[in-house]
DNA sequence: CGGGATCCCAATAGATACTG
DNA sequence: CAGTATCTATTGGGATCCCG
């Protein structure tokens, strides 16, 4: 008890509940899209990563690539060489949510199941 | 093969992998936290899970709510009555997803307790 | 009075063009 | 190739209004 809604600081990030911290550290539309493609092919070049997910812009990727690296869910290789080379991978951090987010798609995959059989029966109506 | 990158089409959602769908059904900056509390708490009123949420505004929580009635999650129920009573409640497919948004929260608390770790090792220098 | 709809403005995301 | 910069589109928050 008192342990949820008070305000707590974590870094730069406030929150009520760790649900509400965990969000904002592998939260968002992309996140989890990126952890999971990364633990699953455990190295990426970025043109890589980007290719796994067509809808993502190289802003959005960018962007949240160094928000996960800051987190130090992400780590950043960068080769120094013409033309560019930057490697990302899942650090020990960044794996131990490889387990959620294989549950979070298992899930997708249920719900489209779901989904389905509901839109079947409807349609007998 | 050739399960992945392939656009797919479920009710009004499209997405290129499971986990695409997930995140339009369950994620969201607001979603996974209303989930997580009704899954908590059993039955709760509108205004209960507004306070159980701080920093949502109403505007918010209505919206998903209604999304999250919608995909078969949660349930509304109305009472008749003034003042108005809205009681929601997780559906069986709701409480499906409890599981994960569990270990969602305790993955957080793993977090900050990483997080403080960091913080002091690196004062230390 | 509780629940929620509307309007307007700020913040965030996307599209496109450009660069080391 | 892997980003930045800039502009536009979409989304979210706050205040207000509505309705039973």
């Amino acid at each position: 008890m008192g342990n949820e809604c008070q305000l707590k600081i974590c870094g730069d990030k406030k929150y009520y509940c760790s649900m509400e911290l965990t969000l904002q550290v592998i939260g968002g539309k992309w996140k989890p899209i990126i952890l999971y493609k990364l633990g699953q092919e455990g190295v990426l070049r970025f043109s890589e990563i980007k290719r796994a997910i067509p809808n993502i812009t190289q802003k959005m990727l960018t962007q949240q690539l160094r928000e996960l690296e800051t987190d130090g869910l992400v780590h950043r290789e960068v080769y120094p060489q013409v033309p560019p080379k930057v490697e990302y991978s899942l650090t020990d951090l960044g794996k131990s949510v490889m387990p959620i987010m294989g549950s979070l798609c298992e899930w997708g995959k249920q719900f489209e199941k779901w989904h389905t059989e509901q839109q079947t029966s409807a349609e007998a109506v």
